[in-house]
DNA sequence: CTGAAAGCGCTTACAG
DNA sequence: CTGAAAGCGCTTACAG
C-alpha cells in the first residue's frame, strides 16, 4: 500500500552543526532567532539549514521545551455549520502563528451523553485548549487546571476563563422585536433543550430575552408555543409540525438558530402554509444557506469568534499577536431582513 | 487570565518505577502490554501507575519510538458539509484506536490557490495522512514519500495510494436516469469547475456520466446548459439565474452536489418557477438539509467513507482494525426521491 | 558570542 | 522475566 520507499534520512541539528562548523547550541539559537549570535554565524547556519532541508523535529523540541505548538479544539459536534466554521477559522489563525490544531469531537453515539475530556488527550499533547459551546464538568476543569493549560471558551462560558461570544440576550431580543415591529402578536419560540442533553448548554438567555420582549409589549406568551428541540433542522421540522397544523396557530416563529428556522419553514410548507404570508420565521446565525433560502436572521460572525479566541489563547501562550483583549470579547450581531418575515395575515 | 495555579507535577515513568520497585524498562513493557513481564509484576505496575495518575508523555514516547499516534487530515475547506462530516467520522474512528487528528485547512484567502502541504506540518508530527478531495501536487506527493508517510485519499485519488470514494459515474448516471425516466428531455447540468480553481478537482466523471446518459437516450445536449460553479449554494443560485430566467429553459437540472441543487432551487423560486412543477432539480450527496428541503438526491454515505479511510490508514500503521480492504473501497450510493423532481410540465 | 553538558521522559536492543 | 545503558533530537542554564 505504500509507494516505493523513497524515504530519506532527514537531517538533524547535529548535521547542520557539523556542516556549519558550530555547536548544536549555536544552531539552535541561530535558527530560533535568539540574540547573542553573530550575524555572520547566523547567516551561515541558515544557509546550511536550507541546503539540508532541515526542519527541527517538533517531537524533540517539545520534549526539551515543554511546548508542543498545538492547541486542542474541543467540540460537542463537528458536522453542524457553527462548529465547522469555528474550527476552520481557529485553524487558520493558529497556523499563521506556527501553531496547529488537534481536534476532539466529543459527540457520542448516545444522545444524552458525550465523551469526557481526558488526561491522555491533553497531557503533553497541547499547550492550551479552546472549547466550542461546551460546558465543562468540574472534573474536566480540574484536569485542565492541573495540567496548567490556558483555556478560552467560545459561546458557553467555562468558569472564569476568557470567553468569546455574542450577546445572546441582544440577539434574541432583536429577532423578537423585529417580529413585533411587523405587527405580530401571536409568536412562538423554538429552541429550549431537553434537559437530558448534557452536552448542549441550554441557551436560557435567548428564551429569557424572547419572554422579556413579549412581556414588554404586553403580548401573551402561550406555554405550548415554547418548543423544545435538539437544534437540528430535521428535528425542528417535526417539533413544529403539530403546532403549525393546528387551527389556533401562531403567525410568527422565532427560532434560536437558523437550522431550526429552516426546519420550521419546511414544516410550514408541508402544512400548506406560505412563508411569510401565513407564517413569518426568523432565526439566529446567518447560516451559509440562509441567504439562498431567504431566511431573515440575526447574523453572528462566527469566523470572527474563532479568530478572537485563537488570538487570546496565543497571547496567553506568549505569542505576539495583534489585538488587545485578554479576557472577554462580545462579537456584535446584526439583523438581516430577507424574505421569511412579513406582517401577519389579516385576522379572520 | 489563567486560574489560580493548581498545576501539579505529573508523575513520570521514573516515579512509577521507584514506587513499584522495578526498572523503568519494566514499567514501559508492563504498561504497553508487551510479553516477557510476569503477571505479578505487571499487576503491581498497573496499580502504582493508577495511583499516581500516570500517563506516559506522548512527547517523550514519540521521540523514543518515532511514532506520534496522530494523523494529519488535510482538507481544501472545512466549512462545507461534506468535509466537516468526513473529519468528524475520521476523528471518531481514530480515537477509538488511540490516535488523534491534526487538522489542516488549506483554504486560502484567494480563490485560485491554496496553501501547500509543507514539511513542517508533517515531519515528526504525524504518522500518516488522509486527504479529503484534494489533488496533491508532485512536490507534495514527493514530500509525503520522502517522509515515508502512508496516505489514504478520500474522493480525489492521489497517485497509487489507497482511495475511498463513491462511484462518481454511477452516481450521476443514476441522477440523470431518474430525470429521463420522468420524461424530461431538456436537462441542464451544473458542476463543472473553473479551471483556475487549483484546489478543486474537476469532477469530470460526473459530467461525462451526464453526457453519456443524455446521448444514450438520444437527447440533445445544449452547450449553454452545462454550467460552471464553485460548488456553493450561493454561487449556484447566481450561476443558474440567467438560464432559468430565459424563455427557452430546461425542465430539469442535474446538480453535481446538493448545495448547488439548493442554490438552483432558490434561483428557480426567485424567478417565479415552481419546483418541481416547472423545474425538477436533483443533486448528489444527501446533505443534512436535503431532507428538510425536500431535495431529491443520490445519497452517498460520507461518514462511512471517513471510517473506511481511517481504518485503512490504521492498518497501514500496524494497528489491528476490523475490515479487510487495504487499497481501495467504493462506497455505494442510493437514489432518494423526494419532492424536487416530477414529470415535466406539459409542453406548450 | 559560543560551546560542553545535562536534561526532557520515554523505548529498545543487549545481557543476563 | 528484568535491568543497565544508549539513544531519540532538541533546549537551556552555566562557563568562558
Amino acid at each position: 500500500m505504500t509507494a516505493p520507499d523513497r524515504r530519506r534520512r532527514m537531517s538533524t541539528i547535529t548535521d547542520v552543526a557539523r556542516e556549519a562548523g558550530v555547536s548544536v547550541a549555536t544552531v539552535s539559537r541561530a535558527l530560533r532567532g535568539l540574540d547573542r549570535v553573530s550575524p555572520r554565524t547566523r547567516e551561515r547556519v541558515f544557509k546550511v539549514a536550507t541546503e539540508l532541508d532541515y526542519v527541527a523535529s517538533p517531537t524533540a523540541t517539545s520534549l526539551a521545551s515543554g511546548r508542543t505548538q498545538v492547541v486542542g479544539v474541543v467540540a460537542p459536534f463537528l458536522t453542524r455549520w457553527f462548529f465547522a466554521t469555528l474550527v476552520s477559522s481557529i485553524e487558520k489563525t493558529l497556523r499563521q502563528h506556527g501553531h496547529h490544531v488537534l481536534l476532539f469531537d466529543l459527540e457520542d453515539d448516545t444522545y444524552d451523553q458525550r465523551l469526557p475530556l481526558s488526561q491522555n488527550m491533553l497531557w503533553k499533547r497541547v499547550d492550551g485548549v479552546i472549547t466550542l459551546n461546551l460546558p465543562l464538568t468540574v472534573q474536566e476543569l480540574e484536569l485542565v487546571d492541573r495540567l496548567g493549560l490556558p483555556l478560552v471558551a467560545i459561546g458557553t462560558p467555562v468558569a472564569d476563563r476568557p470567553n468569546v461570544r455574542i450577546d445572546e440576550d441582544l440577539a434574541m431580543r432583536t429577532a423578537t422585536e423585529h417580529l413585533v415591529s411587523l405587527g405580530h402578536e401571536r409568536i412562538a419560540y423554538i429552541g429550549t433543550v431537553p434537559s437530558n442533553a448534557a452536552h448542549i448548554q441550554t441557551p436560557q438567555a435567548r428564551l429569557d430575552a424572547f419572554r422579556d420582549v413579549m412581556r414588554a409589549h404586553g403580548l401573551q406568551e402561550h406555554p405550548d408555543w415554547i418548543l423544545e428541540s435538539d437544534w437540528t433542522a430535521d428535528s425542528a421540522a417535526s417539533d413544529t409540525r403539530t403546532l403549525l397544523a393546528s387551527a389556533d396557530r401562531p403567525t410568527a416563529l422565532a427560532a434560536a438558530s437558523d437550522e431550526m428556522a429552516m426546519g420550521a419553514m419546511a414544516a410550514a410548507r408541508a402544512e400548506g402554509l406560505r412563508v411569510p404570508e401565513d407564517l413569518s420565521v426568523i432565526g439566529v446565525d446567518d447560516h451559509v444557506l440562509s441567504n439562498v433560502l431567504g431566511l431573515t436572521t440575526v447574523r453572528q460572525d462566527v469566523a470572527a469568534q474563532g479568530r478572537e479566541a485563537a488570538e487570546i489563547l496565543l497571547r496567553a501562550l506568549g505569542v505576539d499577536t495583534p489585538g488587545g483583549s485578554t479576557s472577554a470579547v462580545v462579537v456584535p450581531t446584526e439583523l438581516i431582513v430577507r424574505a421569511s418575515t412579513a406582517p401577519p395575515p389579516p385576522s379572520t
